[in-house]
DNA sequence: TTGTAGGCGTTATCAC
DNA sequence: GTGATAACGCCTACAA
């Protein structure tokens, strides 16, 4: 990789002349642009990023911090939001990291990188961010939020989709709901489960919850409240539900429903075949647009859309 | 952020003194050095990266590009990778790309940025890369090559992988065989689809590939060739075809076995029943540490090893 | 039309 | 034990 005060002494001029000519700005003859030109791009010369960072103090990435797990749904949004971000110029740096420790190192290191905007999904619930970081860095995060001023928690309200799945199996007739859902302290499946009870409680129809999804507590759940349809808190929790029915011999729909939540581009990729509700995918990456806009946006509006598919039925007379 | 200078005028000292005392480097005195250290705490205090990177010519990150789509065991092998290389200070930042532009562009960014290695699985297959760029960048490539000489492609002998598959399964008895793979173009399927033809020969036994999966390709499949056992691609297919069955009403490993590839993490704990030979995952990491360390490492002779779980079943007598 | 100079935040070196 | 200075590559402003 040339520099440009390399390229400057080749061509046998001052490199403030080829830094004229390289950005297309008046005060250089065509003959020396077109010589500068030609020799950037023999070379391949790009403009060393760290130099234009340290001298203007802005960066043209943005930071996304991950979890090593349970990644896929927001794998997918961010590739969604990279896609946006590309379009101006942008770029999206994804690190996974595995516990909050690196997931806080990742961060300081985004800051001293000047990066503008950082997006994460918090490797755990509640990660408390230091002040100092809060206030030199725009963290935007998704699933559950953290302490420290500053923090934009970007999320759909969670309790409104429970409540609106619940009503929408109500409505096509299902009065015995199993909400299949996680032991982790999100406030996504917090709210989620709030909502469920709370539009039960509503409709008057039998809900359970069962936490810590696998075979044994399936089965138990099904025989001890034979339920018609099964809320999964996520179309990955989905997923797993429709694999160990069938290892059970059970037929979806035609035995029992299955809803999930988030439309994954990837999870329905895999199954074409679930009903689910889609998160407001456009939405938030309108959203992302705007706060980096500098424009201060909540997603607490947008609701999850239902997207009816083959593994819900519906009773006739509903 | 505060820079090292600021910091040396607030202690009211040069910031040469500054960076002795930060590097813990002798030629400060305690007192100095306690000053300065407990200002730079107060402060969070970090090196401005993108300094260091220009005067060192050197970045603590290590690149990674992956593509949009399909990507979910590479993520799983990059966060493995991620993890080995966090224990040597180094970070993997990904960028997902949606097509060869963005793939080109990214590699352009990351060798303007003096980042020693990137890992990529570009997301098409044999994308030339100019020689400016593979002479400045030591690029590792994952699933398929690139042209460009300097360019390091990192795999399994994956003719072996479709042998060993196909004689695991005759070994369990079975003798018709359907091979679900995919309509890409990479070195793995192409090369897997021929060892298990080949092996298919050797061992006299029905092999049939179906490229393009859905519902209605796989019961044809199934009605015409009646095969006792599906070897599929990767562990993804594997589920796919699982979650088609389980619509038909085809009971695994009753009524037919499945066997997937890789191993993968995150879909196995989506369905932890999945037989599946898995990629030298251990291997790999290691190949890459020791590629960082200037040697020169192949995968050729690692072999996939089958984990036997639930989803095949054997024959008597076999 | 072109050259020069200063500074971004580090690190390294040399002088005191 | 400490301060001053050059250099990394780029950009802006000003001088010639």
């Amino acid at each position: 990789m040339i520099s440009s005060t390399e390229l400057a002494r080749e061509c046998g001029i001052s490199q403030g002349t080829v830094d004229r000519a390289l950005h297309n700005r008046p005060g250089v003859s065509p003959a020396t642009r077109e010589r500068v030109l030609r020799a950037a791009r023999r070379h391949g010369y790009r403009p060393h990023p760290a130099a234009r960072e340290l001298l203007t103090g802005q960066s043209k990435m943005v930071g996304a911090i991950l979890p090593t797990v349970n990644n896929i749904f927001f794998m997918d949004l961010f590739n969604e939001i990279g896609r946006a971000l590309a379009a101006q110029g942008l770029r999206l740096q994804i690190t996974p990291v595995e516990n909050r420790e690196a997931f806080l190192e990742a961060l300081e290191d985004f800051a001293a990188r000047r990066y503008r905007f950082v997006l994460t999904i918090p490797p755990e619930d509640n990660i408390a961010i230091p002040a100092q970081l809060a206030s030199s860095l725009s963290i935007l995060t998704f699933l559950s939020s953290c302490r420290g001023k500053g923090v934009h928690f970007l999320s759909p309200d969670e309790e409104q989709t429970g409540r609106d799945a619940v009503r929408y199996l109500h409505r096509k007739g299902h009065h015995r709901i199993l909400h299949v859902t996680s032991s982790r302290r999100t406030y996504a499946i917090g709210a989620r489960t709030r909502g469920c009870r709370a539009m039960a409680a509503e409709l008057a129809l039998k809900l359970h919850v069962l936490v810590d999804l696998n075979a044994e507590s399936l089965v138990q759940a099904l025989e001890t409240d034979r339920p018609t349809a099964i809320f999964c808190h996520n179309d990955w929790l989905a997923l797993q539900v429709l694999l160990l029915l069938s290892e059970k011999g059970v037929h979806v729909p035609e035995d029992i429903s299955v809803l999930g939540v988030d439309n994954s581009p990837t999870l329905i990729a895999l199954h074409p075949n679930l009903t689910t509700m889609a998160y407001p995918m456009a939405e938030t990456v309108g959203a992302v647009e705007k706060i980096f806009a500098g424009k201060i946006i909540s997603l607490q509006k947008e609701r999850y859309k239902v997207i009816e598919r083959a593994t819900v039925r519906s009773f006739p007379g509903n």
